[in-house]
DNA sequence: ATACTCCCCTGAGAGC
DNA sequence: TGCTCTCAGGGGAGTA
């Protein structure tokens, strides 16, 4: 379930790996994997374009291939994994790159809700997914002023609007628990109704959560070219998501777990009270 | 416009 | 042992 460190540290193996390597071929076993152009077009355009760079924007691994970008969304499970011709197709490989040293990078994902988009730097901005992405965690304009206008006609939970991609992006259902949970608010509250305090709070400490994680993923992510994947990462720091029944941290109160919007939440009643 | 529900997909674990 | 059921959750689509 990788979220903004997951993804960092898996584009910045990938980077160390890839820049400078040309695409040779792509083989696709799962179209829809393929969220645009159309998959022709898709294996046509990838063709002999090389790895400039590989960052992130969001939860997405942007490869830099000079006048275009290849997007890809490990959305659950998504994995890479590099292997040579040679080696048979695993079961959950659906994206086979060939590589111009004869090498291959496989995508694995096994229940395929990842995606893959090549686009133009041109038509990037205004596309989907870029033209839809909120700020970063680390964006300076992302203060106050700005979680007060995006949240003051939502009357959806906070723990909902902290998932909200078009908002801050990065988030995931695991981070956004931590977040709350350092910030002492139930994630129940609908998020018109945060103060300005609140606001900051989560500010203030998705920053921190965050950036923990990113140092944690440097040296928790063993390879993600092993079996192990990107698993495991930051378990031990975790405060309240998957504590159903143990005591908070804090004040010894029973965690609770909730269904919100369709996510299991984690929360401890008594330091995250509804004000 | 916002906010619901359903769906994508598979495997792990629980319960019987 | 093995069946059935529930859950995991990022995000998109469809609908009210």
């Amino acid at each position: 379930m990788p979220e903004k460190p997951e993804v960092m540290t898996v584009a910045r193996k990938l980077k160390d790996h890839l820049v400078g390597r040309e695409f040779k071929n792509v083989e696709i076993f799962h179209d829809n994997i393929i969220a645009y152009p159309t998959v022709q077009e898709f294996k046509e355009n990838i063709k002999n374009k090389k790895v400039v760079d590989i960052t992130t924007r969001g939860k997405w691994i942007v490869f830099d291939l000079g006048q275009d970008y290849l997007l890809v969304h490990l959305r659950m499970e998504g994995k890479f994994f590099y292997r040579t011709p040679k080696d048979v197709r695993e079961k959950h490989e659906h994206v086979i790159f060939t590589l111009d040293n004869g090498e291959q990078l496989r995508y694995h994902d096994v229940r395929k809700f990842g995606k893959m988009v090549f686009i133009s730097k041109e038509e990037a901005p205004s596309h989907k997914p870029f033209s839809e992405l909120g700020l970063e965690f680390w964006d300076s304009n992302l203060t106050d002023a700005y979680l007060k206008e995006h949240y003051q006609n939502k009357s959806l939970p906070i723990k909902s609007s902290l998932l909200d991609q078009s908002i801050i992006t990065g988030i995931g259902n695991i981070y956004a628990d931590e977040i709350l949970f350092l910030s002492q608010i139930s994630p129940l509250l609908p998020a018109n109704r945060l103060t300005k305090k609140n606001r900051n709070d989560i500010i203030f400490y998705a920053r921190e959560v965050l950036n923990e994680a990113i140092e944690a993923g440097g040296t928790t992510i063993r390879s993600y070219t092993s079996e192990e994947g990107v698993h495991g990462l930051f378990q031990q720091q975790l405060k309240v998501h998957g504590k159903k029944g143990e005591p908070c941290p804090n004040c010894g109160e029973i965690i609770l777990k909730v269904q919100i919007g369709g996510r299991g939440t984690y929360y401890c009643p008594k330091c995250q009270k509804k004000k």
